[in-house]
DNA sequence: TCAAACCGTCACATAGGTGTGAAGGTCAAC
DNA sequence: GTTGACCTTCACACCTATGTGACGGTTTGA
């Protein structure tokens, strides 16, 4: 498929389906007219590429680990998986691990607050039906 | 305390607390001489807002949630929590959940890849000992 | 054959979070 | 007093992920 038809199945504007390329997160074939021409298998490609981002990794990560993460989820062991990939690799799962308990933690103290206000708003308006009610 | 004990401390650039400061995100007093003077419990702020930032929430909406998180974790709910801002707040704690449910999944899916590259390392040393033993 | 709707590259723009350095003030210690 | 370590403001610069637009080629359908 050419990129229009991508960008629309995955939501994603065609400049930044040129930027993945450019960044070689994605490698589409050429048109003999020159036109990208996209597999089929992308789509979901592109759509791990922004989830990716979405969860704050940097391109260069994502270039990384998305060789190791097919399409449903996992595997494909590729046996170039050198000592210092998989080094890398540790560390990023270890960044990654880090990540995820800052978010936990601040998304439940963000939680606490919502929470809190609202039981809040709640007693005023409480305290405003009493007054109006008074 | 001064900025350089301050960013010692936090681990934060001092231009960055200047930039936090000029995000109002921390407003410290001045000294007669211009100096900034950081109060103790900045300290637990700046780790605060490094957190949020790492969460991926922009300066802006840290400025606003950021009156309602005192330092051990939660509350002091002030009157303002406006529904909007609520409602903003749900948005960017799902968008969290979001991103968390995500970065384990890749993250999992990472550690399988390690662990199946291993065990296939494993083998192949297995093998590489056959092979020498024979 | 002409227009519309694609596509290509190039390049500048922006926003947020940072780095870095210049030019200068303050202060403590020697 | 001078040096060195600190502080100030200002400003330019970077990177990453994006938007946008110019300018030109290609395909398709009326």
């Amino acid at each position: 498929m050419r990129i229009g038809e991508l960008a629309e199945r995955t939501g994603t504007s065609r400049r930044l389906l040129r930027y993945y390329e450019e960044q070689e997160l994605i490698v589409p074939d050429r048109s003999p007219n020159g036109y990208r021409d996209y597999d089929e298998r992308l789509v979901d490609r592109v759509l791990q590429i922004r989830g990716l981002l979405e969860a704050g990794l940097p391109t260069r990560m994502i270039k990384r680990i998305l060789p190791c993460l097919t399409i449903p989820g996992i595997l494909y062991c590729p046996e170039d998986a050198t000592p210092e990939m998989i080094a890398a690799l540790e560390d990023e799962r270890d960044r990654m691990s880090e990540r995820i308990s800052f978010l936990i933690r601040n998304r439940d103290a963000i939680t606490g607050y919502i929470t809190a206000a609202q039981s809040l708003d709640e007693a005023d308006s409480t305290d405003a039906k009493a007054a109006s009610a008074s």
